[in-house]
DNA sequence: GCCAACGTTGGC
DNA sequence: GCCAACGTTGGC
């Protein structure tokens, strides 16, 4: 099983949307890795942090689980979506996405909190000029943030 | 709102 | 295949 941190703008969808929708499908990814990291790497049953980006507070607000394999992404196929990606056909999706689970909300574990631990200095969410909305997470990350920050 | 960093596009 | 221009991300 592995790790991952998944960025949403709380605008957009946050961790309270997620605990009152409990499965929501993870749309509108539109980057090369983050998609491959769905497509090719996250199985039903990885869990998440869920992670609020772009707003007053960011940080870790909650975790999530994978509940369903990747699969295509409708929007692209729609004209009137913001994510309508006109070079997308039914028979070669470019855009694919997994369905989460909502596990439980957390305490804000901010991103401050984040740099402030040498342990965690490797993240891939905390690399200069970092922008991917998906990242993994190892491990050992995962168990110093569960028990330690949460 | 600013702007650094990054990914994508498209002319050549 | 190069790379300048452009659009987006996301912290501050």
């Amino acid at each position: 099983m592995r790790y991952w941190l998944m960025k949403s703008e709380p605008d957009a969808y946050s961790i309270d949307d997620l605990a009152r929708d409990r499965v929501t499908p993870w749309t509108g990814v539109r980057n090369y890795q983050a998609r491959n990291f769905m497509r090719d790497q996250m199985r039903v049953g990885d869990q998440a942090f869920f992670y609020h980006s772009n707003c007053a507070e960011p940080g870790i607000v909650g975790i999530m689980e994978v509940a369903r394999a990747a699969y295509p992404d409708e929007t692209q196929f729609d004209k009137s979506s913001d994510y309508y990606d006109p070079a997308a056909t039914r028979d070669n999706p470019r855009w694919v996405h997994v369905d989460v689970r909502f596990v439980k909300k957390t305490p804000l574990v901010s991103l401050a909190e984040l740099r402030a631990h040498p342990e965690l200095a490797r993240m891939r969410v905390l690399a200069k000029g970092n922008r991917l909305s998906i990242t993994p997470v190892d491990p050992a990350e995962w168990k110093f943030i569960t028990e330690r920050l949460m």
